[in-house]
DNA sequence: ACCCTATTTGAAACCGGTTGCAAGAATATT
DNA sequence: AATATTCTTGCAACCGGTTTCAAATAGGGT
């Protein structure tokens, strides 16, 4: 296990070619005599060769490992497109290596020069705040590809989902079970997420002809608190509402907690409808009706296509649809 | 932005002296003229040097980066001591890179491989399955520190929590509140924190004269789903308790659903206590009375001890506590 | 056969730092 | 004042690869 580190000299010695030879079959970017070729694999499996991949960074310029900045390890969502870039790259020869950006452009932009000074070979970026403008510089000095966001103007590299469609679908699910007075409670204003999903729900009403009352949006933070605090809201305005459409499966167990404190039945008085599908939505009582977003597939997405963007090639991403999962928390009304 | 990059050799020239005396002050490790010394950060600082990590490491030896073995990225409870040691690297001058060994000791040794041959210069494991034999042999080849995890034989090298213990507490409470018949829903048997709760449950009926009924204690896998089945399993068999241990939170929301659907009023008819407070729990209907673990600041210490035992510095660890968050889940009786 | 072009190949420079060694300068000893 | 000792400092080798360039070899055409 301890024994000496072989390097690329012990191969070429091994083998009776030169440094050169060997690293041009490491890398088959030249080619080499056939037999020659033959006798380096030999050695390599015999000698049991892994190349340095330090040293070959300093030397060829690219560091084998892909930046990846997140913004809150720990939120469920994100943190399963995290995993599927993992997954994505697992059986690359790109290693991840991670800094947290905390939803702070400041704090970004100091994550990504980190990233960068260790000398990425590319940039995959979680979500994030930054504004596109401070990207469009970054844009051609590292090949990089932004997931579970979007950003006018860099189409071809947003790897998301269509955050309007679904909030609509989840929407409608309610009209057509009956609901006339839903509520929406809106994630953190400031993420296009939280404004795609108002936007579609604004769209579901706006379709079915109801119009739209601004006392029944109330403003959250994509935390569970926030939604015992805007059902808390709701019920001190005295407006009323029999279904509830959350910005996500957090705040939406927030709202069905507040619910349990009030006396407040669910689905029997009160619909809800979440977003994101989390592991625990299936277990919350009753099991929340969501949309299920493909995280982990937008995660392995967002690594292959920078793979194939990286190496010129053309990349057609999956589909990646969401999925209204309906469980029990929506009542069929009237 | 897209300047040439400046390196060593600039400074040097800049501040008229050689490369070898930009790299000493770079690291102060040999008395350099202060004189010199002033001028060599004169110059880094007019141009804005950042030193080369790759080249750094290639001819020092060491990496700047820490390697992370993790098991399962979107635990929350693992997830949370991963963010913990983000958090303590994250003012350090190393990063950290990870790999995922999916609890499977064949897939963690090749994770393991594969951060080495990065060049690591220290390894945290976050958990993990890996027989302590196989560690032994790594031991003295890399500085590691182990969390979330007990391991024989390596106890100054573990950042851990008392589980036995805490589980004990957990047991006792419901105890206390009068509760008699009370089952366990144990997690993976191969993980040592499951068999180790056990063994705090066991503890706590022991020392209250209850005898252990093996009817009462049921497998799962730490999945909310396997809670479920636990209690339909219990509830099958016929025997009857008025109190669930559960291994951990997921297998408490799933024990919860299952009595949902029976009709069984939770904590009126059946009290739960879980393990682990994850942010979800909370918000359970009604909030789960659980076991808090500091996640978070395990990962920290274990960075920091980690990056102490580097630098070979005496390292006391804080003190790293568990505690019983007692919210609704259980009921008194009698 | 002979000359020209295409292919393989090795020597050497380079990537950006670190470090052993010895020379030169500065200080201490007798 | 001469010599011994200690500090500083620069040179050059080295870390383990990649890549340019030119030499050597092979193949093709007439």
């Amino acid at each position: 296990m301890a024994r000496k580190k072989i390097t690329i000299k012990d191969i070429a010695e091994s083998a009776n070619v030169s440094k050169s030879t060997v690293s041009r079959v490491l890398n088959n970017n030249t080619p080499v005599n056939e037999e020659k070729r033959l006798a380096v694999l030999e050695a390599m499996e015999r000698l049991n060769y892994k190349p340095n991949v330090v040293a070959r960074s300093l030397a060829g310029g690219n560091s084998m490992t892909i930046g990846v900045l997140t913004q809150n390890i720990g939120s469920p969502f994100y943190d399963k497109v995290t995993q599927g870039v993992i997954q994505g790259l697992s059986d690359t020869d790109y290693s991840p290596i991670f800094a947290d950006g905390r939803w702070d452009p400041e704090i970004e932009t100091s994550a990504i020069k980190t990233l960068i000074d260790r000398n990425v070979d590319g940039l995959i970026m979680v979500g994030g705040n930054l504004p596109g403008s401070d990207l469009d510089s970054l844009r051609d000095s590292k090949p990089m590809v932004i997931v579970a966001r979007r950003l006018p103007g860099w189409d071809n590299k947003c790897i998301s989902v269509d955050n309007v469609a679904a909030a609509k679908d989840a929407t409608e699910y309610l009209i057509n079970s009956g609901h006339r007075k839903i509520a929406h409670i809106m994630g953190i204003p400031e993420h296009q997420d939280a404004r795609d999903r108002y936007m579609g729900y604004q769209a579901a009403l706006r379709d079915s002809g109801i119009a739209l009352d601004e006392d029944l949006v109330v403003k959250g933070n994509f935390s569970s608190q926030s939604g015992v605090l805007a059902i808390e809201s709701l019920l001190m305005k005295g407006v009323s509402f029999t279904g509830v459409f959350a910005g996500n499966d957090e705040m939406a167990f927030g709202a069905r907690l507040a619910m349990y404190r009030r006396g407040i039945r669910v689905p029997e008085d009160v619909s809800i409808v979440g977003y994101d599908d989390q592991p625990n939505s299936a277990f919350m009582t009753p099991p929340l009706t969501t949309v299920a977003q493909p995280a982990e597939p937008m995660g392995e997405a967002a690594a292959q296509a920078l793979l194939a963007f990286m190496r010129n090639q053309e990349f057609v991403p999956p589909r990646l649809d969401t999925e209204l999962i309906v469980r029990e928390s929506v009542h069929r009304i009237r």
